[in-house]
DNA sequence: GCGTCCTGAATTAACGTTAAGTAGACTGAT
DNA sequence: ATCAGTCTACTTAACGTTAATTCAGGACGC
């Protein structure tokens, strides 16, 4: 279990630097890479600071110079993350109508969480741990929680419309939300990139689930 | 980030220990009553032996008496932990047929995750973190695969029976027993047992949505 | 007087963090 | 064109704390 982390030796080999002379400091960039996938992969009190420096090829104390504390690490990592995530996302929407915008929505969201498998189990963590989330800093948390209810209030936006114009059916608003996003945010877990299915096969399949879960009439592709 | 582990305090209160003059060592089963709690929570490297003793009532050493090492702490509390679950799963399937079986296993599953809500999310994170499981001694890991794996069995047995009998129909059984799974794995993430929906509401959503994705017809309760 | 179950003190290693110093690039004045 | 000075982006050394674990011993029941 501790052997995980490394003793002596940095636990990666440090990237390669040769390429424009420290060219303005992008270390602050590859800090935050090197960090946000070893925060996925041991948590955060499984990563330390030196395994994060021995990744990225500086000392323990260099961080210092671009951040103020590990936490602060930590959350610029996962705010960076959601970002990313989001702009991913919503990058995608198209259509207005209530239905093919779903399709779009459940696809994007899925395509990211297997592309980005190793980073996407960062958010699941602080959010599954309750009071990991809660021991963030006010301002922190509350931007992470801002995030959140906007991206939550998209899909019940979606939902809400297409329950209206008839195109869905389904009993509880929320509770098909919460049903929907969580289905999507963990399909990282089991998927196997070396497995027989592609990405977009998955993505397709997904789609149909999430169809079927809000009760859309799902041979419509073509017309 | 780091206040939320105990720096000289116990993190809980002792457990009330008046009753029955220590009758023949329970102390065993309370270390990992405690233990599984406190790694739910705070993760495997957020909890401290410091703070599970203290929760316990004991000291730290005394821990050493009835395991070798923390990691046999944590394997043995998360092994009780899939014990059970399994246990209290199966120990409601009755019926041979497929749909009602299924309509058993989805609601035994988020009922479960429901009422257990604080231990369900150790098991995640074990499986969550690659790193972590794959760190495990390989006998451990090798039983909780096994379990799993079992488990994954009883699930695609029921889809395929299922569509055989032409009472469901999907497109890929291994994607669809995995998202049907994922989903009533992950109701704890977002429930709030002092929001508007029981715990009995939410379990009969979720066999709904359930059978929606694997296509069954919906309405036959009654007859 | 032996096995069970625990305590308090001690050990070693790792952690996050601070302090102090330094090599190199850029700036402006001479 | 050169040199002092400043800023950036680190370095090594070190501090205080806490972690897991070991050890030597002690109480309590049979």
């Amino acid at each position: 279990m501790t052997t995980i982390r490394p003793s002596g030796a940095p636990v990666g080999a440090p990237e390669d630097r040769s390429g424009a002379g420290t060219g303005r400091s992008d270390s602050r960039a590859r800090i935050l890479r090197s960090a946000l996938g070893l925060f996925a992969r041991h948590g955060y009190d499984g990563t330390s600071l030196k395994a994060i420096a021995g990744q990225v090829g500086v000392s323990t104390p260099a961080l210092y110079w671009h951040f103020e504390s590990k936490d602060e690490i930590y959350h610029a990592a996962v705010e960076q993350m959601l970002d990313d995530f989001l702009d991913a996302v919503r990058g995608t929407l198209r259509a207005p109508e209530p239905l093919p915008r779903f399709r779009e929505l459940v696809a994007a969201h899925v395509r990211w969480q297997l592309e980005r498998r190793e980073e996407a189990g960062v958010y699941a963590q602080t959010m599954g741990m309750r009071q990991l989330a809660a021991s963030l800093s006010p301002e922190q948390r509350d931007r992470i929680l801002q995030m959140q209810r906007s991206y939550l209030e998209e899909w019940r936006t979606i939902l809400a419309r297409g329950r209206e114009d008839g195109v869905f059916d389904f009993a509880d608003l929320r509770t098909t939300a919460f049903a929907v996003i969580s289905l999507c945010e963990y399909v990282h877990t089991w998927f196997n990139p070396e497995g027989a299915l592609s990405v977009d096969a998955v993505v397709d399949l997904y789609v149909d689930l999430a169809l079927r879960m809000v009760g859309a009439e799902l041979r419509q592709e073509v017309a």
